[in-house]
DNA sequence: GGCTTTGATACGGCTAAGCG
DNA sequence: CGCTTAGCCGTATCAAAGCC
């Protein structure tokens, strides 16, 4: 019998088939985006780990991949009786196997015992986070590991970082043993049912559904799905699918086709999508489309901002997972028709806010509408800004109140049968503008992307040539996205007497 | 009058989709 | 990961209608 990890045992929990592939065929698994390569700036939830729970630098980091797990499960033991806190001590048991991130020993008397916690980079206790640590504490106890008690640590996504290399506050801890220990008959099912279902010979038959991707990204999931009959029209591409009367009826009816959705059951946007898909015509109310946009005059603005964000704030005065705007673009269409476009990007590595928030105030002008795309997320960002800077904040609270949603006047009144159901501005503009196209771009084609590159771009080894190059990128990221809502009011204003290029 | 039923409306919790 | 918005749905609330 082979030892199973707790990873191994979490995805078992999640899907028994992606255990079995895990086991058997792991050349099938398509390695996410989280897993490939990243520019790590600043800090990791680890590295804080360390400094906070082992302030002295005493603690001992034991490193399985390096020498292997036989020797890591022999250090831990010895360890376990010292009095050092350990980082990444591994136990086993007959079927089962643990590393702990962070282990603390607490003295009573002769032996110490022990204080284990979990560190995640999530920002609340989530159940699968239970699951982990009932596993954890199982798996370390039963290796005969004298466990006080356990905990998960997680992000506090109030903390602000107050600057110096100061990370203290950033981690709230919960304490879980009770919970964890009262579980132990639970988890020892779940190692016995795992045995069982990596035992067999065939791979489990479990259809695609909801825990391909929930909690995680499962990588199996294209294999999975090439293994099902494609339907020609997936019923997915209906919006708000899971949350109206049709999913107890889609779980009733699985591998259901658009076609055979019942139409009493549809909303009117979802009997939209279905009757302009199967039809392959285009919806275009021109009017009403129209008619929401008359009252906005030129001149015209057209805003597209790009942010990042830290698990571990890097910017004093920031917080955990804040998104910071580092770049926009601009263009403004004046009352002659004349065009201009311009834009911010601050690659230095310093928070951006500042020169962010003075700079857009400097190209907004003091009047006329400003088109955004989902105008929650530009709005937000100003309103925060705002309330970093208070000297700014009647400057850009006006912008902010300038703000024009194309989305939902999008989503009301257009639908093409290629949006397959989304209304992102990725899946509109091939569409209403085919001659635009991201896959064009080099380099960034996603806000994602975007997000990648400014990390490159300001990670400390990146020489300056590949920094000019990013550069580049980024600005013609950022500018497509925003011309795009430039052709996309063109079309539902009706004003295609105009001609621009990007 | 006093009771229940029904239908309209308001509110809060929850999820999904959009942005990054 | 966070935030915002929209839509759905259950519950609460209340008035009108129906009934004895």
């Amino acid at each position: 019998m082979r030892n199973l990890s707790k990873s191994k045992l979490i995805a078992f929990r999640q899907c028994p088939k992606r255990l079995w592939l895990e086991v058997h065929r792991p050349e099938l698994r398509e390695d996410s985006a989280a897993t490939k390569a990243s520019f790590n700036v600043g800090n990791t939830v680890g590295d804080i780990a360390h400094q906070v729970y082992d302030p002295a630098g005493k603690g001992v980091l034991l490193n399985a991949q390096r020498d292997g797990f036989g020797e890591v499960f022999k250090r831990s033991t010895e360890l376990l009786n010292s009095s050092q806190p350990i980082f990444e001590a591994g136990f086993a048991i007959e079927g089962a196997l643990a590393f702990a991130d962070v282990m603390l020993p607490i003295k009573r008397g002769g032996k110490p015992v022990w204080r284990m916690v979990e560190v995640k980079s999530s920002t609340s206790v989530k159940d699968y986070h239970r699951d982990d640590t009932a596993i954890q504490s199982f798996i370390a106890r039963n290796a005969g590991v004298p466990l006080a008690s356990i905990a998960l640590a997680h992000i506090d996504s109030d903390w602000m970082y107050p600057g110096d290399g100061d990370y203290s506050g950033l981690l709230k801890e919960c304490d879980l043993t009770e919970e964890a220990f009262g579980r132990e008959v639970e988890v020892s099912e779940w190692i016995a049912t795992a045995h069982k279902t990596v035992a067999k010979k065939a791979e489990p038959k479990i259809g695609t559904g909801e825990q391909c991707a929930s909690p995680f990204a499962c990588g199996f999931f294209d294999y999975c799905q090439s293994q099902e009959p494609q339907a020609e029209y997936p019923i997915h591409w209906l919006p708000s699918i899971r949350t109206n009367s049709l999913k107890e009826y889609i779980a009733e009816h699985p591998a259901l086709d658009l076609r055979d959705t019942p139409d009493e059951l549809l909303n009117e946007l979802q009997h939209r999508v279905k009757s302009h898909t199967l039809s392959g015509e285009i919806y275009f109310d021109a009017e009403s489309a129209a008619e929401a946009l008359k009252a906005y005059k030129l001149p015209a603005y057209f805003l597209d901002f790009e942010t990042i964000q830290f698990a571990v704030p890097i910017w004093k005065g920031t917080r955990p997972y804040q998104q910071i705007p580092f770049q926009f673009s601009i263009h403004r269409l004046g009352r002659a028709g004349k065009f201009d476009a311009k834009a911010f990007l601050d690659l230095s590595g310093n928070d951006p806010s500042h020169y962010f928030a003075e700079s857009l105030i400097e190209v907004c002008g003091s009047m006329g509408p400003i088109y955004v795309y989902n105008a929650g997320f530009e709005g937000a960002r100003i309103y925060e800004l705002a309330l970093r800077f208070r000297h700014l904040a009647p400057d850009l609270l006006a912008i902010k109140d300038r703000l024009v949603d194309l989305h939902p006047i999008t989503k009301a009144n257009y639908y093409h049968p290629s949006q397959q159901g989304s209304w992102s501005i990725k899946a509109v503009l091939p569409a209403v503008a085919p001659d635009l196209s991201y896959e064009a771009l080099e380099g960034v084609q996603n806000g994602g992307m975007a997000m990648e590159a400014y990390l490159e771009a300001i990670y400390p080894n990146t020489k300056g040539e590949r920094k000019d190059e990013i550069e580049q990128q980024l600005l013609a990221y950022c500018g497509l996205d925003t011309f795009a809502m430039v052709r996309l009011w063109q079309f539902l204003a009706g004003r295609n007497d105009m001609t621009f290029s990007a």
